[in-house]
DNA sequence: GACCTAGTACTCGGATAACGGCTGTCCGAGTTTATCAGG
DNA sequence: CCTGATAAACTCGGACAGCCGTTATCCGAGTACTAGGTC
């Protein structure tokens, strides 16, 4: 089970966004990051997708968040990027074979996808109580406060 | 993030499994379930490797459950069959671009890495609570009990 | 009749091809800004 | 000097190849049972 690498640029990228009101264009983004300029851009393109951020072309144009950064949530950008279908998918094995059940009986899900349904649920809770704000806020933490400052600083130096 | 399909099929051998204290061929297994035979011999050994079950050569030959089956967990056999490296794993972003932050301070893993390591611990958390005899128990009363003695007759006189 | 030996059938285990999805890239459509000509 | 149109530059968006991992399969090594021959 390996989650896309473009989940981690995804919410750095919304990090960063959540720091200036100013559209930033994916290729400074890519920049800020070290990442691959096309490849970081096409990762943006399924948060625009998604309704997390909004995309202006043109001259001055660039990503912006949609909301504010503590009402978006890391499920959010994560199921954006890398899809929201679940990671276990029943095929249902409970009706082959020549013990089969028949397929009538099967209304409730299986035990196996249900427990396994249980996990993914858990999992999804985690991410859904963390939003873009408390990433921030941590990142700027483990710095002693200076990481956002200087994000802040060089988006507008390099814009300018 | 798409989990191998093995893992359903792991699943099911190991609850058939624990009907049963007679070794019980992959064959045998992958007809009961109706998946194809050497794919399904294939992920047996991965939890043979685990230490999940024990294998034994022969004519009379097949697999038995190391311990009893309220001694195994469904993540145990996950991580058998899916490996049980992180789905997430960090690229250390933080240390990239033009802000790039120093290797020597980065002692404690990044505020993102750190979310979705919780997020990860609580999925394993939830499958680590549940054995496979619970998930036998669920599938039998799924059936109103009637499932699990049906494997264990069939078990029985397929083998003589 | 009991025991030993050779054969056989069955099992697991790892090594080997084929497909799908993530990775990575490019160019076209659209929009905003700056420039330049005219009034 | 102000206004309008034109052109240019920059942006996003979707469509197009390449590589790695899962999927799927096969054959060889090893073991337990069975049958036959011998004492």
């Amino acid at each position: 089970m390996r989650m896309s690498n473009g989940v981690e640029w995804a919410l750095h990228s919304c990090v960063t966004l959540s720091q200036t009101q100013e559209p930033v264009p994916a290729a400074r983004l890519a920049e800020l990051h070290g990442t691959p300029p096309a490849y970081t851009a096409k990762h943006l393109q399924a948060l625009s997708r998604a309704g997390i951020v909004h995309s202006t072309a043109g001259q001055i144009g660039g990503y912006t968040l949609t909301r504010p950064a503590s009402e978006i949530s890391a499920l959010e950008v994560v199921r954006a990027v890398d899809g929201d279908e679940p990671a276990y998918r029943c095929a249902e094995i409970r009706q082959r074979g020549p013990l089969g059940i028949p397929a009538e009986r099967c209304s409730r899900p299986c035990a196996i996808a249900r427990a396994m349904a249980a996990a993914q649920d858990a999992w999804s809770l985690a991410l859904a109580r963390i939003s873009v704000a408390d990433l921030a806020a941590a990142i700027d933490a483990d710095s002693d406060g200076t990481a956002m400052a200087d994000v802040r600083r060089w988006l507008t130096t390099a814009a300018g």
